[in-house]
DNA sequence: ATAGGGTTAG
């Protein structure tokens, strides 16, 4: 036996004593099982085909338990070790972790040195089954090095299967050999980390692969990435150069785009590739139009969201739920509630009823033109259909109470809320702490801020300076409770 | 083929 040899099989016994799964236990028992089993008296002779041997094998893998046994007792004179006969099983057992286990038993029980075509053979079907983790382990125990084709296809598998790191190193090995990763294998460790929202290890990537040909691919992969780092800008120019030469990156992509404006306040060019996307024969969904009302209205263009709003409809779009509230929540953010109030009574026409959502809307704006009746009108409403409290709808009352000097009010209804079980949050509290300062309730503000640092909850900084101003206005309680704040 | 998308402070 050569050096390399006997370091291979203490490799993979190693790992038998280390990984002692299932199948990997039984392996090892089998090996010092002396006893032997007498049924299945056949002996390979020397008529016998690999072909026919290899269908044995696989039948005696899969039906018995002491498949190593049965093997030894049964066929003595059997060179298992031939690699030429590994390959017909390997072929004709069509299940590779079986050829695997085939392959460490031959390893840990014979004098056996894998040959270069059966390793590779057996990584490539490992690959092909998208058996990865044991594809990497095969790697670890045997230290096969695999061809650059096989490496790629390595990559591309490790790529898919979220593991990136190892997707890059083996990329990088790759480069070292000297060998250029194919376009489809750039793109696969680009998607990936993408996917994995590694975006550090993207544009390092990226960077060094520019040489290499852009293709549809990169560009959708590379849109995709730009969008999830915020940088939307740099996404639509690649588009826009991608469509130059007819590269259109699909209906998905377009919505990305969309919704990356959106929140960083684009709008303009939110609605130029809205435009962009019809021009190309993508249908903007149903999501993708909401997106696009929810963003023209924030932007306070409600004029303009309307316009989209009733030209979908006469278009034959059913505006959903979440459509209305979009737009009836804009309407009532422009402080236009006779708007509101329409839309309000359409949709329930239609069919559509008020969510909580829905309700939490005209609520809020209620409560913020100081119509408590009116809001509580609505509220009760809200809980008669179905829609329970939420942390969002008390907290839309408890906010309302405090800034309009209600602190007491709104502290009353915060108790309620342990009894309900609706949990408070951040702006519970925050809004409580803020609501008391302005009374110039230090003591009632100190201790719900000491309960909202005591639940490991964040003050914002409007809290800490309200806070700050209160305690500095009563010099008395600051020295007591000054060096609590911090 | 289906979901996704909409509400609260400052």
């Amino acid at each position: 036996m050569s050096r390399g040899q006997s370091y291979l099989i203490s490799l993979v016994r190693k790992r038998i004593r280390q990984n002692p799964n299932a199948q990997m236990r039984s392996l090892a028992l089998e090996s010092r099982d002396s006893e032997s089993k007498p049924d299945e008296q056949k002996s390979a002779g020397g008529g016998t085909t690999y072909t026919e041997m290899a269908k044995t094998v696989s039948t005696v893998m899969r039906e018995r338990q002491r498949w190593q046994q049965t093997l030894v007792s049964d066929f003595p004179s059997f060179n298992f070790a031939d690699p030429l006969f590994f390959r017909e099983l390997l072929k004709s057992q069509n299940n590779v972790l079986f050829s695997l286990w085939f392959f460490r038993w031959l390893c840990s029980n014979y004098d056996y040195a894998p040959d270069p075509a059966s390793l590779s053979l057996l990584f490539g079907a490992l690959l092909d089954a998208k058996a990865v983790k044991a594809a990497k382990s095969f790697l670890d125990t045997t230290g096969f090095k695999p061809e650059p084709t096989l490496l790629e296809q390595y990559v591309k598998c490790l790529s898919e299967d979220g593991l990136v790191e190892e997707a890059i190193d083996v990329y990088n090995v790759l480069k070292e050999m000297g060998i250029s990763p194919s376009i489809v294998t750039c793109n696969s460790v680009l998607l990936g980390c993408v996917k994995a929202r590694k975006l550090d290890c993207f544009w390092e990537l990226h960077q060094k692969m520019m040489e290499s040909e852009v293709d549809l691919e990169r560009i959708r992969c590379l849109i995709l990435a730009l969008c999830d780092a915020g940088e939307v800008s740099e996404g639509y120019e690649l588009l826009r150069q991608g469509l130059k030469q007819g590269l259109d990156p699909g209906h998905d992509v377009y919505g990305k785009l969309i919704s990356g404006f959106c929140k960083i306040g684009k709008y303009s060019c939110m609605s130029e590739i809205l435009h962009t996307m019809i021009a190309w024969n993508h249908f903007p969904s149903i999501y993708t139009y909401q997106k696009i009302i929810n963003g023209l209205c924030k932007n306070k263009k409600q004029v303009e969201a309307y316009c989209i709003f009733k030209n979908l409809k006469d278009r034959g779009y059913a505006p959903d739920r979440v459509m209305y509230t979009t737009m009836i929540h804009g309407f009532c953010e422009k402080g236009w509630l006779g708007s509101a109030r329409k839309l309000w009574f359409e949709m329930i026409k239609k069919g559509i009823r008020p969510n909580e959502f829905t309700y939490n809307v005209m609520i809020h704006r209620h409560l913020t033109r100081g119509e408590f009746v009116l809001a509580g009108e609505f509220y009760s409403e809200m809980l008669r259909n179905g829609y329970g409290e939420t942390t969002v709808s008390c907290n839309t009352v408890i906010t309302a109470f405090c800034s309009n000097g209600k602190s007491d009010e709104a502290f009353k209804f915060f108790k309620k809320m342990s009894e309900t079980g609706v949990a408070p949050d951040a702006i519970t509290y925050n809004a409580l702490v803020q609501g008391f300062c302005k009374e110039n309730k230090v003591e009632e503000g100190m201790k719900v801020y000491k309960e909202l640092k005591a639940l490991g909850l964040k003050p914002s900084g409007v809290t800490y300076a309200a806070l700050m101003r209160n305690l500095k206005m009563s010099d008395s309680v600051a020295t007591t409770l000054n060096f609590q704040i911090v």
